[in-house]
DNA sequence: TCAAAACTGTCAATAACCTTACAGCTAATG
DNA sequence: CATTAGCTGTAAGGTTATTGACAGTTTTGA
């Protein structure tokens, strides 16, 4: 994980530098509004931590100017002016979060941590299959990157054998997954609705093999 | 924009739900932990803010439990606390943001929005999709520029789509979204309000497709 | 070669959805 | 206050996609 510190005064861009390496981050110091603006353009940050207080530029314009360059970088703002329209004013202008100085490094980093957290800890849930892409949490299925339009049983089915990939997929199986109540499928209906999916990913680089008396298994046709 | 306020300090909160609801919130008060852990199981809300110092439950333990479900609400704590471990402890336990007692209402609602935008709408507190925009903070919708009347159900129904982009969103989903008030919608009024909102961006480049069985979902008709 | 298992297209019943009309209600307006 | 306009949800009829049974065909493996 990549910081950038744009802090100009070298005593607590050192003590920030030290703490935050020693939690596994790779931190980056800009002296000035200039410099910082120079490093973004080269280099992949994954978060920048902005002290208002700069000497070549006022940090709430910089903080402006990077929003209007549409960085979407998460940025907290370190500001030593008690003052609550600047803090509300920051906060506005695009920084997510900020703190007063003095402040504990420790909370520093639990709220960098939570930054993080927020903007990385992406919950998508996607499992791939070939040039399938499952996303459970948006009830998707994509096949290169389209959307396919699958009926909710037909959706159902072909989860199940991407949720089970790898596993070979008995019509019982199907039958528990799908019937809402007991009332069982026949073993024709799965047949009917494997026969469905394969027209479906017909196109694609994926295929359903069967396994006579056992079940079935998505497979991808190139490699294994 | 549905906010849970986790509160049993009557004044405070009639104070905030005040203020929050002047902006354009929905809010909903629960004075225990219990209470708030009830609702959440039965309506669609977007954001928490929780009052660590609950009667029946320690809020931390409560921002545990939630987290320890899945829950990936944003949240935002409020502590009287001045205890600085305190406040570590809850950002770290899966808060994304706190307060400490008394703050500035201001403040309090800038954190909020900032939250938001960086929950939804990435690093801008407009939700784009197409020619659509939903701004969060004004809690407006823009088709090419111009304001969409809507009505407030209609609002709701669409502010869900766009805000859960690209996710395939179920009749239940959006019944938990609208009604905040136990008496649930049919199916029916669902579907009518797509129809409504259908017929408002008939217009422009944006559609809802239909997911037979699994619910409705917001498109780009050119690229997806 | 035979029987079992799987495949496939058709079709009627059904469930899901769309659409329009309308009645009760609320909020604004004169 | 009375009137109007707009919002909201229900009802009802029409439309379309889904579902699973069926029956004929093909494949498979012993």
């Amino acid at each position: 994980m990549n910081i950038l510190l744009i802090e100009d005064d070298d005593v607590l861009a050192d003590g920030l530098t030290h703490t935050l390496s020693d939690s596994g981050y790779c931190v980056t110091v800009a002296k000035t509004g200039t410099y910082a603006e120079h490093l973004l353009k080269a280099e992949g940050f994954d978060l920048i931590v902005l002290d208002l207080g700069l000497p070549d530029m006022d940090g709430l314009q910089l903080l402006r100017k990077l929003r209007s360059q549409k960085l979407s970088l998460p940025i907290m703002i370190l500001t030593a002016r008690d003052d609550l329209n600047d803090r509300i004013e920051g906060i506005s202008q695009g920084a997510d979060d900020y703190m007063t100085k003095p402040f504990e490094l420790r909370e520093l980093e639990a709220r960098l941590h939570a930054l993080i957290r927020r903007c990385y800890g992406g919950f998508s849930h996607i499992i791939e299959v070939g040039s399938l892409q499952l996303d459970t949490s948006s009830q998707k299925i994509l096949a290169k990157g389209e959307l396919l339009s699958l009926s909710a049983r037909e959706y159902a089915v072909l989860e199940l054998l991407l949720m089970q990939n790898g596993k070979v997929i008995s019509k019982d199986k199907f039958a528990q997954h799908l019937s809402l109540q007991g009332d069982a499928l026949t073993d024709n209906a799965i047949e009917v609705y494997i026969h469905r999916i394969r027209k479906h990913i017909a196109p694609y680089d994926v295929g359903i093999r069967t396994f006579r008396g056992l079940g079935y298994l998505l497979e991808n046709k190139l490699n294994d």
